[in-house]
DNA sequence: ACAAGTCTACCTAACACTTGGTAGACTTAG
DNA sequence: CTAAGTCTACCAAGTGTTAGGTAGACTTGT
């Protein structure tokens, strides 16, 4: 048996999952995909059923890498130095040609995407929300209100990338970080 | 001069806002459009030259309406009262079948929407943090602080819309909100 | 007063183009 | 030879948009 070319699947994933963070679901097609990757529209289909089944399997990487991030952070800092370097990882994406994470484009087209995708992008916040929530008590948090603050950290952070990207405009996101820290809302 | 119908342009603007906040500047078609203003879709061209030009149509009023009612707000209330209430803005949109304000679709879409609205669309934030600015300076903060302050209320409730919808639950939003006012970065 | 002209508001039908997706043939490496 | 991988050549559906026409209400000159 052949070995199976992992090079094109790859490719498409990563190119597939950069148009995602900058044009949404709606927003990739696979005419400018399979131009990225240096292949035709239609070879795609020999790698992915469909264009919902590539979007999930994209969405899927997306979270696990994110956890595997995470998890790298925590395990090499305190708690506290973990949560003071959680903004980092949604500054990636700004510096990453001003693109935003995929959770965010859920939010604008949850009604539009395939059931298969959003289940996927779901993990992602909640892979995010249950490490910030484990930081938190680690630090010494009262336990009931580990949660809210984790889901209120999250929100806070995608807002800031958010508004920074509507903008182009990365100091947006560290001056509204530098502020969640001034208020004491994050630990500087 | 015949008097123009001002009914049917009224409602394509009332429709495509509510298509917008939906679906974003993509989602946004004359099909679906025409079909629930009751009218077909090349009738459209009657009212508005062309898609850019209703969206920032839209976005116009959209920024307009929202400086109204901060200015209804800050009018009657202490600023302090004010800030309080500010959440209140963000909430009626997901109370209105899930939607969430237009600047959110414009970091998501940024890249793939005309000018004209994407300037209409800034304005929005504009207004917001203009107004949220100097509540803050009439509250007592430093002068310094506001602007960035502003900007960072901003984003963290924008934030906490956008994870509701994504949920579609409006109970996260409350949540989100109390857990920023229970530490202190928002008024209570 | 009344016909002629103008304007509003909408229609039908088609335009050029883009979308995701399919069928089947070709190429190439083991 | 065989299977993986890619190709060419389509298709049906949907997109914003345009052309040209119609019914009826208003305005105007006589």
């Amino acid at each position: 048996m052949a070995s199976p070319n992992v090079i094109s699947k790859e490719k498409i994933m990563v190119a597939a999952t950069k148009m995602a963070q900058d044009h949404g679901y709606g927003g990739l097609n696979f005419r400018e995909l399979a131009e990225a990757v240096g292949i035709k529209p239609a070879s795609i289909y020999h790698h992915f059923p469909s264009k919902a089944d590539l979007a999930a399997a994209i969405a899927t990487k997306y979270w696990k890498d994110c956890a595997t991030d995470l998890e790298t952070i925590s395990s090499a800092l305190d708690p506290i130095s973990s949560l003071k370097k959680y903004p980092v990882t949604f500054r990636r994406s700004l510096q990453n040609e001003n693109r935003i994470c995929l959770a965010s484009f859920l939010a604008a087209e949850r009604t539009d995407i395939p059931e298969k995708v959003l289940i996927e992008v779901y993990k992602f916040a909640d892979v995010n929300i249950a490490w910030l929530s484990k930081m938190l008590k680690a630090s010494g948090s009262e336990e009931k209100t580990c949660e809210p603050r984790a889901r209120a950290i999250f929100a806070a952070i995608a807002g800031a990338q958010m508004i920074a990207r509507s903008r182009a405009d990365i100091d947006i996101f560290d001056s509204i970080v530098a502020d969640y820290q001034a208020s004491g809302f994050l630990p500087s």
